[in-house]
DNA sequence: CTGAAAGCGCTTACAG
DNA sequence: CTGAAAGCGCTTACAG
């Protein structure tokens, strides 16, 4: 038996990349430990963490992300569910989940539902995949099957947009705030300002929409000026077009109106230019007011009231809290209110 | 020795996961053959093929990305590369991209430079880490360590928006069109209406608005009315407001000013708000164009004049060369020209 | 606190 | 055309 044969030709491909042993043997330790030093995992000796850290440095090692992922089965990926990318607020939402996530050095994988939960659930099976270490996803209506593909990945989770329904079985995480607390204190304005006939104009039709109309409602109700005539309900798509017509026909068909309230702001920006186009005087014949403070909405003339809400806070926020869960620990709290803002300009 | 010594326990983690040796066994060959028939690659009896695709169907098989991506070197992300989320154009051309790249199986890892070239070197750095298995990248105005990074990590690469420099040296795949003449074409326009005194006023400055300019110029200078203190240049985010202040200054400092092209329809639709705030007809007094044709333009007062330009499909069209150069084919040609659409409203 | 070894789930030279 | 085996670059029980 020959004791001293060469090194075995290596059969395989070669990367050329800086590997963890690499790192190891400049150190002087063996893999595990470097591994450990360099995840901060406690029970390594200070010094030799500083010695692995040291020669990580000097090599300019930075770990394979496909390789990490295989050995502890989870990767540094974070999947992000929108469901549009044409309106503002969600690439708000998206931007700013990014951003954070990014700085502590996870990956976004996006996946847009279109408002479809057919498509939301594919989505969910084939970001699943890549076992992302959390999950970020808009709103709280999902499909059963979601329900139970989002619980079964044991994936942290938190909900974007929507608080927990209060009573709600399992503690789930969520930030955003009350969107029909936000739809009453809207049109507690308009009646303060004395408005009594206020139309709720609205498109899309997703449940956060539905939760600012049925605040709308509360506060029609508890004024005592509540007609179910005075609603306006469009499934199509918003936009500014949309928002025009819908406009035309309502102060068409319904003369009596004296304000709207759109459920999004370029619903509202298409009425104030449709106003100004039929030389309606806004808001001395018709008071309007939309939602989210959107991009333009300063500059419509006239300006438009809305409501500001803090979608990028949001987003931050939500990945903050993600943060803290993929590190096995608890959040502070599992709801967070992050509020919202009316703004009073010219138009109500 | 003991002849029927049991088999080790699992000293290890086990996924539960349904694995190619599954399949494999259940398909009755080996993991070689099951992963060569699985992935289409020639080689494999056409009957093979059948039983391993009919076994992977049944135990419902999905790859492991991770392992594939460690074994092969190459995962199945896509990079890509935009300025901005915050202006629709790259929205656009973001998700156009991602849908096609989603349709054939890869996961888009996004980036955002915010047009700065050292934010867009570090953030190739870290999504090269990924091996990504191509990239899509926006514009030709990039550092020299970045396009030592791409063109050393020999990752499939095409550029959006732009194409490339005429006599450029090496074969680099791109998909856009002309920006300066687009910029010239919509000057022409005005020079056709009979309009003289055509300012050119931008924001951001990018090298594609810088394009557009020289395209102004040239048209100018063709008709012989160029004049350098037409040119009114802000290096600041585009938006709605800043095209208001400009429309401002150059109404008032130029007075003579008979056209203004924004390079940017935000810019534009802001100059349109703010004309109608101060009684200025447009485009009686002063004519006003725009550019991309974004969200809104047909619907200001009056409606705008600009260059729609192809983004989805561009975003589409780069997605599709992309994947014919992952394959390692060779796209029919480098360069697509997909071109623009003069889009004549009433603001000129 | 540390290391040797097994394993994560694939792909790919190599030999036949 | 097919298979056994090595290897991709990490992490993690296990033993000390």
């Amino acid at each position: 038996m020959p004791l001293d044969r060469p090194p075995p030709a290596t059969r395989h491909r070669a990367t050329g990349r800086v590997t963890l042993s690499d790192v190891a043997r400049a150190a002087g330790v063996s893999a595990s430990t470097a591994s450990r030093a360099l995840r901060g995992e406690r029970a390594v000796a200070p010094d030799l963490i500083a010695q692995v850290q040291a020669a990580a440095q000097r090599l300019a090692y930075v770990p394979d992300p496909a390789a990490r992922a295989l050995a502890s089965r989870r990767s540094d990926h974070v999947a992000v569910l929108i469901p549009l990318l044409s309106n503002t607020l969600f690439v708000d939402l998206l931007e700013a989940a990014q951003k954070t996530l990014r700085a502590q050095g996870y990956q976004t994988l996006m996946g847009v539902t279109h408002y479809d939960r057919q498509e939301e659930e594919q989505l969910l099976r084939e970001l699943l995949l890549h076992r992302p270490a959390g999950l970020l996803i808009t709103g709280r209506d999902h499909s059963q099957a979601s329900l139970e593909l989002m619980a079964g990945s044991r994936v942290p989770c938190v909900h974007l947009m929507d608080l927990a329904e209060p009573g709600g079985a399992m503690p789930t995480y969520s930030v955003g705030f009350d969107q029909a607390e936000a739809g009453a204190e809207l049109t507690r304005h308009l009646l303060r300002k004395g408005y009594r006939r206020v139309a709720f104009a609205a498109a899309q039709l997703d449940a956060r929409v539905m939760q600012r109309m049925s605040g709308w409602r509360s506060a029609m109700q508890a004024a005592g000026v509540y007609e179910a005539t005075l609603e306006w309900l469009n499934p199509a798509a918003s936009s500014l077009a949309l928002g025009g017509q819908m406009f035309e026909q309502i102060v068409q068909q319904r003369p009596a109106v004296d304000a709207i309230f759109f459920c999004n702001d370029d619903l509202a920006q298409g009425a104030l230019l449709t106003a100004l186009r039929r030389g309606i005087q806004v808001p001395e014949q018709v008071a309007i007011v939309g939602f989210n403070d959107l991009t333009g909405s300063d500059q419509t003339l006239p300006a438009l009231t809305t409501v500001r809400t803090p979608r990028a806070r949001i987003g931050e926020a939500a990945a903050q809290m993600l943060l803290v869960l993929i590190k096995g620990q608890t959040p502070a709290q599992a709801q967070v209110d992050l509020g919202f803002e009316l703004v009073e300009r010219a138009s109500a």
